[in-house]
DNA sequence: TCTGGCACTCGCACACCATGAGTGCCAGGA
DNA sequence: TCCTGGCACTCATGGTGTGCGAGTGCCAGA
């Protein structure tokens, strides 16, 4: 096992590293950080922690840096998450109550993040299949031709547009438009469905087709997870990665402009609060050398999405965990308001 | 006046240098063209270029390549626009038409772009004010609490809350949606704000108060310019951008960041036509070593909005050109139907 | 007006070398 | 058993020097 000073020499190690970028050698650490031992100890400490793999060595005779794993066990065991100031607080909440619909909070957040971390800055919207319907509408744009619009508690708008195969008169109409929203107003997307089936067998024979449509097309609507949308920024902040960043830059990129794997990148936190992956642990191999720092953000005690950043796993993992977790709480108090 | 064959002669130095992205030499020139006559010749003609600014070296004894000037003289004298071929053309039918809303449509266009050109894509979403209304409603979300929801003749939603002074009846509420959509409806935005001018009068006085609410509301949506969204995709084509890539990068990303400025870049495009601003003609900073490549497109014979690409200045002009016409056409066409 | 020839320039690639930070290992001491 | 100072070794880095060759400008002749 390792010893507490060994521990305590990685986390000096991977401190020194992300401040300077550059391989961090035993004399430095000495110097800089008072351990109580001479560089000689400190270098059979580095051995073994290279022999565990926690550190190593670009060239024969060069510093150490961390790995991954090092990085990992710096987060788990080594780190703490670094609070926010008082006034970063303020700050952050002045910013987000300045929004005036849902594009605009989540712009602002992603802008927010990426400001505070100088990363890039990942926002999923509200999911829909957690959240409730807040109102159903239906309006009439030709005959047979309706618009269903679907209104949820976190403010999210979604349109599509219908094709009934019979011409729906304005009463039926507004009889479909009234029973669908006592219905199924205040309710969570996954009952729906239920509350729903049998609401076809309540209209004359003629509209049923019509109102089969509608129901299919909403349900389509909740169940289509494909259209969660995010949002990205703060993309200038990738040449900040260091001096191999042109090789490194490209997958990264081209990573981000997949939603889908960025929506299975956040998706993959579990846990209730912030999480992170270093380095390989990331699926994705253009992501191979980012880490990525994401929580779940929600309106209520609950977590409707995610929110992350993506940065070079040489971060300041304390900083950047306290501000991913302070905008996400933030967020969720706003859209608790809205 | 430069003569025919040195206008040849620039023609050929712009092709090889964007295929090559090397210097080019007057040796290579003659062998790679044939010109009809000999490298001295040719050596002449460069001069010649060098000393109207068409063209410049970067170092004494290498090559010439085009300047700012000599590529706008090139695309103004020397270039076409490429058209596409029928099976490209057939193509971007297809990705388009599988679109099931605007912002898939949105979507679709800027990955087709920047697939096409290999560049970063901007698509503005369709521009408010250049729309008709399709659509208004209004929906009691609590007794003195609206959403107003707006719909576009191009499929565009938005919605906004409002705080009434005074509880608001349902009877009201059928009667003020139902006047607002006979007076507004399939009419210009611009046209909107005389139109609805009167209407708080047809009210009891008691409404009269909400009613102005309501169609603030809706006048500030309307003029609300700020709200123009646009997408971006295809930065990790910035990395083609050439050996000195890391230096341009930065600024790039933090210009495309910015909405204004891009709303900005692709709002001075007045031609009918497509517009190509080369290098230093674009106004902000960041943006002087590439050139921007814009168009814009509508559902009918009008523009309503803008598309274009960002790339290298070494670009090649009359292909890109091609596929951002083709591309603003045929999403004009799909907007036109939906 | 074009052409071939010629001298000149100068960036680039490569080799060479000195420097120094950093390491591993070992023997002696607490 | 663990820490320390000393020592030889490694090797990336940066500076200098040199030869090569692509490319140029200019000039005299057709």
């Amino acid at each position: 096992m390792l010893s507490e000073r060994r521990l305590e020499v990685l986390r000096a190690i991977v401190q020194d590293y992300v401040g300077t970028e550059e391989p961090v050698g035993s004399k430095a650490l000495t110097e800089r950080h008072n351990l109580g031992v001479s560089p000689a100890t400190v270098r059979n400490d580095m051995a073994a922690l290279e022999d565990e793999g926690f550190i190593a060595q670009p060239h024969t005779s060069a510093g150490r840096i961390p790995t991954d794993k090092g990085y990992r066990l710096f987060v788990d065991k080594l780190a703490g998450v670094k609070p926010m100031t008082a006034p970063e607080r303020r700050a952050i909440q002045n910013f987000l109550e300045g929004a005036v619909d849902l594009d605009d909070v989540v712009a602002r957040t992603v802008r927010l993040l990426a400001q505070l971390t100088r990363q890039v800055a990942v926002v999923q919207y509200p999911s829909l299949t957690r959240s409730t319907v807040r109102h159903v509408e239906l309006l009439a744009l030709a005959p047979a031709r309706l618009m269903l619009v679907l209104i949820t508690d976190t403010g999210r708008v979604e349109q599509r547009m219908v094709d009934c195969p019979a011409p729906f008169g304005e009463a039926s109409l507004a009889d479909l438009r009234a029973r669908l929203n006592s219905r199924v107003a205040g309710r969570r997307f996954t009952d729906v469905p239920a509350l729903v089936e049998e609401l076809p067998e309540a209209f004359e024979a003629e509209d049923r087709g019509t109102v089969s449509t509608v129901l299919s097309t909403l349900l389509e609507t909740l169940v289509e997870e494909n259209e969660e949308r995010l949002m990205i920024g703060g993309t200038a902040n990738l040449t900040r990665f260091g001096h191999d960043f042109p090789l490194v830059i490209r997958p990264v990129l081209e990573a981000l402009e997949e939603q889908v794997v960025l929506l299975k990148l956040l998706g993959e936190a579990k846990d209730p609060g912030v999480t992170v992956r270093i380095g390989h642990e990331n699926a994705h191999e253009g992501l191979n050398s980012t880490s990525v720092v994401s929580v779940g953000y929600g309106s209520g005690g609950e977590a409707v999405a995610k929110l992350g950043v993506v940065g070079p796993t040489r971060m300041d993992y304390p900083g950047t965990m306290g501000a991913v977790r302070a905008v996400a709480r933030y967020v969720g108090q706003i859209l608790a308001e809205s």
